[in-house]
DNA sequence: GACTATAACACT
DNA sequence: GTGTTATAGTCC
């Protein structure tokens, strides 16, 4: 009898499609086929081999090929990606597949392995032995590092920098050319770290002291050394022969953090991240399925990586939002790394100086085991917090005067300051001061940006653009005038203000892709800027040892907002951005101006920090029966027509008919209309999490058999972090 | 989602 | 008659 597979595809169906296998013995669960589809050939994934289906013989088709004598996915993951599916109510042929790099999800054969390397060429070896002939620095160092034999690039790396602009010139030249290295052969001699404090020392015993699945919540303020602990954790793993899997929020992996944890460990890193090429993320990828990646460190989807060694998984920043994809596979990395740290029978480690309040409530719960590092490391101070009351202030571009007085004291000290705005642009809106008219965006209803430098007013939420126009369109009158700060009118009026202070702005618009980001960063330490001007990019990542004092211009923001999370960012947001202050040997200050100097919630910052503010919000939600003390998903949909929408969603509340839920709608979306797109959502609320996710596929399948339903777009996000 | 069959409509 | 667009159904 030919076997039957049950294979996962790619679409956005529910289920599994059967086929004959094309092999006599049927390939394990977790390979890749290809197979014919409708008159398409697509990839997809086995899940099982059963000796019998229930399609009709005459319509089952027989699989073209099996791509993968070994299953790229491992039992685990299968398991893992099964029950993600199942949690996030998303179809699991993608879910599978946004486990795999796009380079693995077409029938190509797979990358070569070994890491990317260089060598010389003859013509090199010519130049290098020829004095007489001068080239750039950078050039020579890598010709010379070079003589000894081939390296990889991030052997190189470790002892001369960025090597990529030097390499693509020499190479170019014909005196170096490319080739691929096994990794083995590159590795550098691990460097011993600083000796651990106490609680360092206490908190890297709990972690490798834990046999099997064991969560921990590393809590550690800002400087207090969190990532020695990881990386004295992952070595005792390494140790043990086993792999590390570390993920790091999107902006926080740069090339000096790759180094530190290569040069730390001494072996080599698997990097994963969305800025890499295709082919070379499939290499990591694939170093880590064959375990010869001993580390893996990567930003969130790098969670999905086979683990077949696995020995703990490290989750920094916790808190941070950019773990949360939010379209499609609307996952939760850190959530999801739970879950697998539990399948894979490890430890794993949450770190942050500003827990989620999730975490915190797992802590609470007996769930999570908390480890604390209480004492900045070396002689750091924790910065000093200031508000400043805005009221009855007159304002220069945003900053009250003693703002302007604190940046000038610190400036004639010879320190650097930090002005931090989430707004990018010149000003947020675009006002006639004769009669009232705004510029709006024709697609959203919303006010558009002005972006003064390019003379343009765009649209932050769709990316419409348009030339502002010389008179206001309603009345005729030339009083047309910016309303509001932005980063670039704040720069603008610093540079007005302090003219001999360098001044570096950075935000989307500085910072367009991701060379031209890492690039800045890495100069950042070294612009010899005095004053950064940015949005939310600035509130981590590098030491800026000179940097004492911290300018939050718009704190109010997050105090009033719709969204029940605002205060806990703001709070995670004023303490993140503080922490960059006076990590050396000076203190550091914060300033927040505020509209609202006697908001609760201010005080209770002001006085107990972060930690008596999360005591706080905790109380608050619990009262309020808001997560993480309950469990929401929404629904979101839109459509062209207002009518379409406002029908699917009526029909979508009339089929919510569980008890131990709560359902609020149909409700506008936070944005009603978005690119020309009407928007509307549901919210459902459940005390008890199993509640939600048993009525979930009930009513997702109802919708999907709602009639009409092509006109409307949705989509449904369990546990949405962000309500809108 | 990609693709196709079918219906409904306009227009030479 | 043909061509265009909207809508529903299938994909093992």
């Amino acid at each position: 009898m030919t076997p039957i597979l049950r294979i996962a595809l790619p679409v956005p169906l529910h289920g599994w499609f059967d086929y004959r296998s094309p092999t006599a013995v049927p390939p394990a669960p977790g390979s890749r086929v290809l197979v014919p589809f409708g008159r398409r050939r697509v990839v997809g994934i086995v899940l099982e081999a059963v000796a019998t289906s229930e399609v009709g013989d005459g319509q089952l088709k027989t699989a073209e090929r099996v791509l993968d004598e070994h299953p790229l996915l491992t039992a685990e993951l299968m398991t893992t990606l099964r029950r993600a599916a199942r949690y996030y109510q998303h179809p699991l042929g993608e879910v599978l597949q946004a486990a795999l790099p796009v380079a693995l999800r077409s029938a190509r054969e797979l990358p070569e392995s070994g890491a990317p390397a260089l060598r010389l060429t003859p013509a090199g070896e010519a130049v290098l032995a020829d004095p007489g002939r001068r080239r750039g620095t950078r050039i020579d160092a890598l010709l010379q590092a070079l003589a000894g034999g081939a390296r990889t690039t991030a052997d190189l790396e470790t002892g001369l920098g960025t090597v990529a602009t030097a390499a693509r010139t020499a190479v170019a030249r014909g005196w170096v050319e490319r080739q691929r290295l096994a990794a083995a052969a590159a590795v550098p001699a691990a460097v011993a770290g600083p000796p651990l404090n106490e609680e360092q020392q206490a908190a890297t015993e709990a972690i490798a002291a834990a046999d099997g699945y064991a969560p921990f919540l590393l809590d550690g303020v800002t400087g207090s050394g969190k990532t020695e602990v990881y990386l004295q954790a992952i070595r005792r793993c390494l140790e043990r022969g086993r792999q590390a899997l570390v993920l790091v929020p999107e902006i926080a992996l740069t090339p000096q953090a790759l180094k530190r944890f290569r040069e730390r460990l001494g072996v080599e890193v698997a990097v994963l991240h969305s800025g890499l090429g295709e082919t070379e993320r499939a290499r990591a990828w694939l170093a880590a399925a064959r375990g010869e990646a001993q580390v893996i460190l990567g930003t969130r989807s790098a969670l999905f990586v086979p683990l077949p060694r696995a020995g703990m998984i490290v989750v920094d920043e916790e808190h941070d939002a950019s773990y949360k994809q939010q379209e499609g596979f609307r996952y939760h990395a850190r959530d999801l790394a739970v879950l697998r740290a539990k399948a894979l029978g490890v430890p794993v480690v949450l770190g942050s100086a500003t827990p989620s309040l999730e975490s915190l409530a797992n802590v609470e719960a007996g769930r999570y085991q908390r480890l604390r590092l209480r004492h900045r490391a070396g002689l750091a101070q924790p910065p000093s917090l200031r508000v400043v009351d805005l009221r009855r202030q007159r304002l220069q571009h945003g900053f009250a005067p003693v703002t302007l007085g604190a940046i000038a004291d610190c400036l004639a000290r010879d320190e650097q300051v930090l002005v931090f705005k989430n707004r990018r642009g010149y000003a947020p809106v675009l006002l006639c001061h004769d009669c009232g008219w705004s510029a709006q965006c024709p697609h959203c209803e919303r006010a558009m940006t002005v972006h003064r430098r390019d003379g343009r007013l765009r649209c932050h939420h769709c990316g419409y653009e348009s030339a502002p126009p010389r008179a206001c369109p309603d009345c005729g009158g030339l009083a047309l005038n910016p309303l509001g700060q932005g980063t670039e009118r704040l720069e603008e009026a610093l540079a007005e203000r302090f003219p001999q202070a360098p001044i570096v702005r950075v935000d989307r618009d500085t910072t367009r892709g991701r060379r031209a980001r890492d690039a800045l960063f890495d100069r950042l330490p070294d612009t010899g800027a005095r004053i950064l001007v940015g949005t939310q990019m600035l509130a981590k990542g590098h030491d800026l040892p000179h940097l004492t004092l911290v300018v939050v211009v718009g704190a109010d923001e997050g105090l009033f907002s719709v969204d029940f999370r605002a205060a806990e960012r703001l709070g995670q947001l004023v303490v993140q951005v503080a922490g960059r202050a006076g990590r050396a040997e000076r203190p550091g200050a914060v300033i927040l101006q505020t509209h609202d100097p006697a908001h609760p919630l201010l005080a209770v910052l002001l006085d107990g920090g972060y930690r008596a503010l999360a005591t706080q919000l905790l109380k608050d939600r619990r009262a309020a029966g808001l997560p993480p003390f309950a469990h929401f998903a929404l629904l979101r949909a839109e459509a062209k027509s207002p009518q379409a929408l406002d029908a699917f969603l009526r029909a979508a509340m009339a089929k919510i008919d569980a008890n131990g839920l709560l359902a609020h709608g149909p409700l506008a979306a936070p944005m009603p209309l978005r690119a020309g797109a009407h928007r509307g959502q549901i919210l459902l609320e459940a005390a008890v999490r199993g509640e939600l996710q048993a009525f979930l596929p009930r009513w997702l399948d109802a919708l999907r058999e709602l009639p009409g339903t092509r006109a409307v777009r949705w989509s449904i996000d369990v546990d949405p972090v962000d309500l809108y």
